[in-house]
DNA sequence: CGTCTATTTGAATGTACTCAAAAGCGGTGG
DNA sequence: CCACCGCTTTTGAGTACATTCAAATAGACG
């Protein structure tokens, strides 16, 4: 199981004993998920937490119109998932897919919950990473109140410059809160303006 | 001091002993502010958690063309802070100010460090509101994204209900994501176009 | 009362959306 | 290898939602 990188993300905030590792990863499944496969669907319960390994996720809303509002992209290194799903174990708003095909770690939560008992490094780990990925919600929030359109995808392409090749724009829209058309003519029209 | 908001806050996640809720509580101190006062302002280095309780304070930046867009209200029994600041000791975005004459706790974030190690309940507790919060920030991303102002206005005024009645409208504006002069026309037009 | 701030109102403007249609592009099967 | 299909991107015209700027009105507080 390819469980390297999680180790090595979480020796960048934490260092488990070998003993320690060895208890977390037995208690990790993998998964493939094809392009376009969905791991978690609106209405379905997160039991576990994702950690990406290969490829890229990402997970979304739909609107009442049928609009994709998606929250977060996770390449590998990345994790994933409906937070508040996840800790109120209620049905969740937000779907989850894989924009490539794709390598996920698995760690129920159950099994989480024992290991925050036995190994409190470990829910040091996830305390800074759930701050950590607070603080760039916060960010992110800001950004979408006080940034025209534009400011926000050049806000992307500068935080992202890895996504922005492999990803279809319309996902790019659908991240900085454009329509797919809108999108387009902005990036389009930039020239123009200048030769004029 | 009036630790007992925090204490019992706490004790919805995690058990304290006597001793534990006894050394947590001195290391707190605490502060009164006044009316539109400030604790921090961008460029600041967070160096303390901050626990609300009384009054009401926000969070909020100031963009380039000078207006206002609140991150947060923080009444009694929330923490308010910019994370980012307090996690990596790096100058701060937000602003945060007393809405109302208040009183809060304030827990050095030195301090908190050694708490951790002492009292592992506590960093449990922090991971469980981080997680929280985190779960709350991904859902006010999704109606950013896909609710008309209409809308995210009635949510803030079934999430907040008790804030509604107390803040100047153009504070909610601030935090919904529209002009004052928008919210005051949108809330004015709703009997006019009923009348009709 | 007077001052300061918040709210309301109006007209003009701008940013982004809707709907529709065409063009591009990648994969798949004949 | 080409033709076709489905999906993405582009383009255009018309529209809607929200902003800007300015000025009047209302409220709060010393």
């Amino acid at each position: 199981m390819n469980s390297s990188l999680l180790l090595s993300t979480i020796s960048r905030y934490v260092s488990l004993s070998t003993e320690e590792s060895t208890q977390l990863v037995s208690a990790l499944t993998t998964k493939k998920l094809r392009r376009k496969q969905f791991l978690y669907q609106e209405g379905d319960i997160i039991k576990h937490a994702v950690f990406v390994t290969e490829g890229c996720l990402r997970s979304y809303s739909i609107d009442k119109n049928g609009f994709e509002h998606i929250l977060q992209f996770a390449p590998p290194g990345w994790w994933i998932g409906d937070m508040h799903s996840f800790i109120s174990q209620q049905p969740g708003i937000l779907n989850i897919d894989a924009v490539d095909d794709s390598e996920i770690l698995l760690l129920p939560k159950t099994e989480l919950e024992i290991l925050y008992a036995a190994i409190p490094k470990l829910e040091r780990f996830f305390r800074l990473i759930a701050e950590k990925a607070l603080a760039t919600y916060q960010h992110r929030l800001i950004d979408n109140l006080s940034l025209s359109a534009m400011e926000r995808y050049n806000n992307f392409c500068q935080l992202y410059p890895s996504l922005i090749e492999c990803l279809p724009q319309k996902h790019v829209a659908a991240y900085i809160g454009v329509t797919p058309e809108f999108l387009s003519k902005m990036l389009n029209q930039i020239p123009l303006k200048k030769q004029v």
